[in-house]
DNA sequence: CTGCAACTTGAAGTTCACTTCAGCTCAAGG
DNA sequence: CCTTGAGCTGAAGTGAACTTCAAGTTGCAG
């Protein structure tokens, strides 16, 4: 088996071969044509598609990521050192993304007895709000004072 | 001032008042009127609200929010004990959330030399897709192996 | 009392990421 | 050769979570 079906490419991926073309539509991967114009994917497709599927993890748009494999070399397979570049390029924007996460974690577990849900600091100990000024939201959250 | 005006709940909150009223009618949130329509929020709303937000940021969708609050009881504004077996209810889906998310970057940390994007375990060191059969997308990520 | 920012409504529009559909053609096992 | 499951297309539909719009009303500062 040289080259894969939509169907190979979507057993192996699990992504729906209705998602596979839309993806072809937009751009994020390739396909060339059997004579009678079905789509056969090389090897290599399976490692953009997984590529897809972890960024969309990390919270990345498809616009997004049809950016960063556009910066892959057009004209060769990409290499380890290809992709090792581009997932590098996520590590940071999930590290962002997990460090949101274990603060709101924090917080949900230091408030579980408080029931004060982190909206700005405890209304606890700050019942009238004094964090309101600092901008919308859940402050201590989003975007936590560097103490 | 005693309740807040649909403006002052956007600001506090930071959520825009059309998704407030996008809310309202979608029954995560309520509010009384004055003899005008307008409508005016008691403050315990914005708790909601952020408890909302909170939700979000975990990943939960609003019809399963508005589950949630529904269980709070109607007669009486939510207790802080109220608040926090809500919190928990929440608090292992985070677990995971996270989980998943550390597990994704522990993968792409380990996998930034070799770029293999753990599709399945490496190709380095699987060259011929002996997970395939464990069922589709990046297995080593989403289901990892219990050893 | 006036002016004007802030509020009201229902309906329609937007974005994202796909899925579904209808009507057709292809490819490969028996 | 024939059948049948797999694949093709463009267009339209889906659902989540809102936003925008138009046309009108309210509430408070001056």
């Amino acid at each position: 088996m040289e080259t894969l079906t939509i169907g190979d490419l979507a057993a192996r991926s699990g992504v729906a071969p209705s998602a596979l073309r839309f993806y072809e539509r937009e751009g994020l991967i390739h396909a060339s044509r059997t004579s009678g114009n079905q789509r056969r994917y090389e090897r290599a497709e399976l490692r953009r598609v997984a590529f897809i599927k972890i960024a969309q993890q990390v919270g990345v748009s498809l616009d997004e990521i049809r950016a960063a494999l556009e910066s892959l070399p057009e004209n060769r397979t990409p290499t380890k050192a290809d992709w090792s570049r581009l997932s590098a390029r996520w590590r940071y924007r999930l590290e962002e993304r997990i460090a949101v996460l274990e603060r709101l974690r924090d917080q949900l577990t230091g408030c579980i007895g408080c029931g004060c849900l982190s909206l700005q600091r405890c209304k606890l100990v700050n019942p009238s709000d004094q964090l309101a000024g600092r901008g919308a939201g859940p402050q201590m959250i989003i975007n936590p004072p560097q103490d």
